[in-house]
DNA sequence: GTGTCTGCAAATTATTTGCACGTTG
DNA sequence: CAACGTGCAAATAATTTGCAGACAC
């Protein structure tokens, strides 16, 4: 399904495919959201050297050439996901999981630009409350 | 017009009114939204001994009575707002200026959470680009 | 082989905390 | 005057950087 490869993408931007850089991006795209942290902790297991500045400079370069971006929700940690058509973040704020959800924001972007004369290039929207799975369980 | 009493709101909190206290909440009502950094800077001025341990421990009190909120946006640090009727924010990604529009996110929540099934209690929207001055200078 | 990347340690920056003293109500 | 809040310094956490050796191509 899913199969991108991530090594043709790093040769494109000049960047070299080290096993660091590759395990950060799968780790990534099989978990769809993760912050620094836990990123550290995961790969730590498979590569027990591996520094947290490796982490910090990959990930900055990643997006600095447009891989990657940051997701940064109110009370909690930033978190990192690979780019993809652009979505909208269902949070949950019980268990904290975060899913994507692609929506059409033109109706949205349209009524906020209306007399503001804005030129909107990207959206960041965050929808917080509970999944169905946490509702469940409260009742 | 937009006379906030910050002195009945600390009261009914059981906070005291401290010259700093108000002053933060002040500077970020006229401001609209600040970073702490230049809130420090901005502060110092009036207040050369404040600490930025006293911003740092009253932004995290005024955070959990609920009047103010971070605002996260990638590529920024973490700004600060007094809380007010939702709204959504323009970003101008040239200046790093950020103003408030008020929009209805009805349809954007019921599109978002259909067959989803989350149960949305507050939405986060960021919308960046170039701020109408910021075009015309581009022009 | 050569330029890029990594790990490590050290440096810097950001945030939190303890405590003695000052201020608010 | 009794909390509560502040400033300062020290502690902790987060992020960045320099450099020598390792790896990708």
């Amino acid at each position: 399904m899913d199969m991108v490869d991530f090594k043709e993408i790093l040769k494109t931007k000049n960047l070299k495919a080290t096993h660091q850089r590759l395990a950060i991006l799968e780790t990534m795209d099989s978990l769809g959201h993760v912050d620094i942290e836990y990123l550290y902790e995961l790969l730590l297991d498979k590569y027990p050297t591996l520094s947290k500045a490796t982490i910090y400079r990959n990930l900055k370069e990643l997006i600095a050439i447009d891989i990657i971006s940051e997701v940064k929700i109110p009370d909690m940690p930033t978190n990192y996901e690979i780019n993809k058509i652009p979505h909208v973040h269902l949070v949950c704020k019980i268990c904290n999981k975060i899913e994507d959800k692609i929506v059409n924001t033109k109706h949205l972007i349209d009524e906020a630009t209306k007399e503001m004369h804005y030129k909107i290039e990207t959206s960041n929207i965050s929808l917080i409350g509970v999944c169905p799975k946490c509702l469940d369980k409260q009742s």
